[in-house]
DNA sequence: CACGTCGGTGTAAACGATTCCACAAGGAGG
DNA sequence: CCTCCTTGTGGAATCGTTTACACCGACGTG
């Protein structure tokens, strides 16, 4: 693969200049500009990023850890978060945690070796030492989604107390009073938050959330089914079932049907975290549904603005219920209240 | 951060037996081991892998460059990717290329120009210049999925024919003899083949496929919505309807949905790709299933046997019919066929 | 006419690793 | 006792860039 010295021999110019054309430094002269182009094109010439790197100590890369990628949103989240780094001039590595610590570690281990200029994290976890001591080393990072409390780094995160406020509302309205809740594991804030907002928003109603009607799911399908199980073996099984994210949804949904109940008849349904496939499952899901792509976005600058000697603020982005057919009443054009005919 | 010589420097040897001790080269005394390894935990020393890939030529890093990762099925090959490349010790950088040919060739340039190890590529269209130059250049490239005919790289992907031809024989037993079809774009092998596998499968029960039941589509939601809206407006409407991929199926369900219309009573629906939400739509759809993840853990080992001068073979694997309800029939324990009773 | 100034250029030193080569010490064998 | 290996080690070159520094001619100005 030709190199900078090839392109420097055939244009008959030192190396030194050809960088120059190539990073287009002011003073250059135009004829040695052409000379340059021409054996660049000749040569089919592309500069060798990882010797940039190594000499300017910049990847312009972007690490993303994200928990878990075939979560719909989380892969959403991914494609947002490239597209506004390549607008920036970023390139995007993903890792996948997988809901595993330690997978995240390797993942943090390895984008740090790689000496990326930035680290998205989404943790899984309470924050193992190594992302600790890379916080701790300056690395300049943004936590989004989940966060980690205690630790002095930017959070970009949707806020879903209101949502599930309308959420508890719309469920009363339609006269449910036993609620249950498939939370998320307790060591991540999305886990533990959305209960913390669910029971709050009981509690206006004057309902409780029994510890019978929590169960612990880890946002993954198959923990929304056991826990769906668990519930619906209960003597007094709740009314309505709410899914800390969308795979503990379908993994209700997987529970519910199969012992031969229908949605929202027999038990009404609802998740956090919207999805196109919501639309279509039998019935349509009502969800809270996250501004993924602002986030993603929101996310990325906060990141550049760190790594480019600016201090962002944390941002929190509303969520929004997005009525439909799981709870009972029939879909509404808006989840807009319309006063009685 | 500290650097091979800090570590030099704290063991009191030089940079060359720390180099050594790092990369346990065998002439190395046991004292100079234990004071190495002493000095690199003490400073928390990690191996700088930009200025390692300049030296040694290698990055250990794989391309992907995939159409579309919102589609569920190109998710789940990148995961599988990821896992098998990090049990054979190398990393993956997922591009996406959202079906454009220039976003396709922004990533593989980006990639290549980070001197990745090898590029796993999911074609996006007939090949562009660049990637042919990229081939031509010697670049280890293995074909995912689609693949460009007429260039020499090794293919790993499904073969959907006899699938194809058990769907086609589900639905005439079904009584259907009016079916249709949302193609894929014909630049990319996927798009030409279903259709090419799904008319020879018609032919057999001498059936043709008439212009007006062939749609063009991309494999995107919208064009399945608009192709479906196309085919209902016929005068004589199909009375199937098959996408070629998950998402256009999804639109189509949109577009049957908005028109009043019921599956399968009024139009019956099949896809190609399975996904876990196809369980729980309704009606469940009937899919035809690509074993992805052995997809994605053959492509990786072909590349990298590529890479370490081996020389892959193509692997083709063939593709299953999961007959859910969206055709019409209930469903079966199992795609295979009882004897009539 | 001498003297800064300035645009354009090249030489060479980094960046942080790996690895070839030389060399010293020590033991084995003649 | 001298030579020859072997083992462990360090010096220095190298990978492909960027960039500080020096230099050189031309030009405008006093």
């Amino acid at each position: 693969m030709a190199s900078i010295k090839d392109v420097a021999a055939a244009a008959g110019v030192s190396v030194a200049t050809v960088s120059r054309v190539l990073n287009d430094h002011p003073s250059v002269s135009a004829e040695s500009r052409t000379r340059v182009m021409a054996a660049v094109a000749e040569l089919g010439y592309r500069p060798n990023a990882v010797a940039r790197s190594l000499r300017t100590d910049q990847t312009r890369t972007l690490g993303l850890v994200i928990s878990d990628v075939l979560n719909p949103y989380f892969t959403e989240l991914a494609r947002s978060v490239e597209e506004e780094a390549r607008a920036l001039g970023y390139s995007v590595i993903i890792g996948n945690a997988d809901e595993r610590p330690e997978l995240q570690d390797h993942h943090i281990r390895t984008l740090l070796d790689r000496r990326i200029d930035g680290l998205l994290v989404s943790p899984t976890d309470g924050g193992t030492p190594l992302m600790l001591d890379a916080v701790r080393a300056g690395t300049p990072m943004v936590f989004v989604d989940r966060w980690i409390p205690g630790v002095d780094v930017p959070v970009v995160r949707a806020d879903g107390h209101r949502a599930v406020r309308e959420l508890v509302a719309h469920l009363h309205r339609l006269g449910h009073r036993r609620l249950a809740i498939i939370a998320g594991p307790a060591a991540t804030t999305t886990g533990s938050e959305r209960v913390a907002a669910f029971r709050a928003a009981l509690a206006e109603y004057g309902l409780a959330l029994p510890d019978a009607y929590t169960g612990q799911g880890d946002f993954q399908a198959d923990s929304g089914r056991r826990v769906t199980e668990g519930f619906l073996d209960l003597s007094e099984p709740p009314e309505v079932i709410f899914a800390a994210d969308n795979l503990m949804a379908l993994g209700a949904l997987d529970a519910i049907r199969a012992r031969g109940l229908r949605v929202p008849d027999d038990v009404a349904l609802a998740a956090f975290d919207d999805i196109p496939w919501f639309v279509h499952t039998d019935p349509p899901i009502t969800a809270i549904a996250q501004p993924t792509g602002a986030l993603g976005r929101a996310a990325v600058r906060a990141l550049v603005d760190r790594i480019e000697g600016r201090t962002p603020a944390s941002v929190t982005l509303p969520a929004r219920l997005v009525v439909r057919r799981s709870c009972g009443e029939p879909s509404l054009p808006s989840p807009t209240r319309r006063s009685e005919p």
